[in-house]
DNA sequence: CGAAGTTTGGAAAGCGCTTTCCAATATATG
DNA sequence: CATATATTGGAAAGCGCTTTCCAAACTTCG
């Protein structure tokens, strides 16, 4: 339907080949008389290089595929927008798939093996995998990515991934949300609760472990530890279960605390969303922040910066995350070779 | 290098052509006992289609192109996930891109022209465009866009459109901010400044409009009209215009109003991410939200529905104009006929 | 001025699929 | 049982490009 090659080389009277060789970066490069008469043609008739077929003729698609949970998700849309950046400086496209939506053809597969199949169908450059379902690591999922990369395809995940020849991109989640929990310490914070967040995801879970090393290593133990959704409802939901258990009512101290002035409980949310869903938490109960509760999240998401109080947290240059995971993928040679790292964020909502 | 279908055909002692109808769902049933003879090959080998050969032998891709402005602003990303998930339901895969990411390959174009061209390139069946750069339209991309309607390509645009067969799909921007206003005026304010962000992004302008609308209906001057970004930036730094050029201080009314208990001005931002960073502004000069200044957004985003105080704003079903997007795209005989409508949202920031 | 080397454009063979015809069976009808 | 009618599998012609060879046309020197 389109233009197609033929035409224009036809239109500026040289062959295929030629035609070709001028338009589409090729390593011989015709007589430059020819070559402006091939791309006046093209213009005039408005070309455009089909690039599924030029896909199939030199076996590179220029695609480069991201999965993440759900691209609504400020964490992972930030990351998208660094994927992004770096996959154009590459001359590729990005192809997106989240694993939070449910219509696949095979509902009895997996979105993240639906996410990958897909990709693995358009054969992609490469592929990112931004999400961090622990669960028993699907072994589908593993067998297609093997052959995947074993065919010549790059796959960078952030986490840990027991895929082999994957590459991954660890992100300072445990280091830093120890960091986090020490950084309170320091500033006199002695009582914790931690939000949880869901037990099957890498992310979450690490987060929750480096909480809970920085306060071992000061010799505390957290109030509670409670699970829950990784997004607001799930932060609200968990911040109102740890004041029930906790016995925190507005105006006093814990009540199984043996009373006295109220020290005040610092909540440890696993991420920035959840923290702001359980400040609405303690606000639906009277409580001020910070101080009746103090609330740290993590991820410092930029929307969010707009928050008051400001929110105590870790800052993960999510973007940045997003631009080497890509370079990553796209040009592991020149790809900066340094790690992730972060920095703690003291807010008001943490008492700064 | 990936398994072929000719392989998938001689394992299981077929013919291409009944291994390619068994395996990718051609109008041909071959007989059952050949069919999983087939599936079982395929199976064993781990075939996964080529979906480039296939695009071009059936011309058509099953990839359709979202272009936003910015992924990371959650305005899009709710969008973006809207389309996904209804292009997820008609088997199609997404391909992103961003016009807010400079590093095309060829710096003379626009960031949507490229965007748009890379497409048309990979001969995606549709386009949906989210982003509405007013500038007067672009010769080229036009020309582009209409190239590929041409050719069988279906285009929606958010907002108007002067492409000649797009589909256009109308959000309320002007009627829900005049509605917006209507309702603060309702309640009894009367002192306005509009932040009015970009003024060479349609979607800013239509609110602008609608505020304006609203107030000269009930016959109220606007203090002030100040442009700006239409980021949280843009909302502070808009804010902090307005405060000055209204002599707006804390713990007194406007200076050049002759005195007298403050009335409280209303700040009507073009969107929430503004309102957020004018907040901000306020804040920073130490007036009370909503006791000595107002605030009003645009868009409810999800992700900020924890701040407090409440956002007063409006609320756009993003994730189902996305869908409707999407569907208009791909299925435009089953897309619902309704238009978009959204809803007044009254929250504290504007004394709910 | 002819042999050897260097450019340069073109013919044609793929890249991995889909799909139209065809030929060969299997089934139904008189 | 012969003939007409469905079914069914396969051969081959594309889909729109890239790229390897080739051959023709120029250069360059001895």
């Amino acid at each position: 339907m389109s233009v197609k090659l033929a035409e224009v080389a036809r239109q500026a009277g040289v062959s295929l080949a030629t035609a070709s060789r001028v338009l589409n970066g090729s390593a011989r490069t015709p007589a430059a008389a020819i070559a402006d008469r091939v791309r006046a043609a093209a213009d005039e008739l408005g070309y455009v290089a089909n690039a599924q077929a030029q896909a199939l003729a030199r076996s590179t698609t220029g695609l480069v595929g991201l999965v993440v949970h759900d691209i609504a998700d400020p964490y992972f849309s930030a990351i998208a927008h660094g994927v992004q950046e770096s996959a154009l400086q590459h001359g590729h496209q990005v192809l997106l798939a989240g694993t939070d939506i449910a219509g696949g053809a095979e509902p009895e597969r997996s979105a993240e093996l639906s996410a990958v199949n897909a990709f693995i169908s358009y054969r992609t450059d490469a592929i990112i995998l931004a999400v961090s379902r622990l669960k028993e690591e699907d072994p589908r999922l593993s067998a297609a990515l093997g052959r995947y990369i074993k065919n010549g395809g790059r796959v960078v995940a952030l986490g840990a991934t027991t895929i082999p020849g994957a590459q991954s991109l660890t992100l300072p989640n445990r280091e830093g949300a120890a960091a986090l929990a020490r950084a309170l310490i320091d500033r006199g914070h002695a009582r914790f609760a931690v939000l949880a967040g869901p037990g099957d995801r890498n992310t979450a879970r690490r987060r929750v472990e480096g909480f809970l090393d920085a306060l071992a290593a000061a010799g505390i133990d957290p109030l509670a530890v409670v699970p829950g959704g990784f997004n607001s409802q799930g932060g609200f939901d968990a911040a109102l279960e740890c004041l029930d258990a906790l016995g925190i009512r507005p105006g006093g101290a814990a009540a199984g605390d043996g009373g006295g002035v109220a020290a005040g409980v610092c909540l440890l949310a696993a991420n920035d969303v959840m923290a702001l869903g359980a400040m609405t938490a303690l606000r639906s109960r009277g409580l001020r922040i910070p101080q009746d509760v103090q609330v740290a999240g993590f991820d410092d998401i930029p929307t969010l910066r707009d928050h008051s109080p400001g929110l105590t947290t870790y800052r993960l240059p999510l973007k940045g995350i997003g631009r080497l995971a890509a370079e990553l993928a796209l040009d592991p040679e020149h790809a900066p070779g340094a790690g992730i790292t972060g920095e703690v964020i003291l807010r008001e909502s943490a008492g700064a």
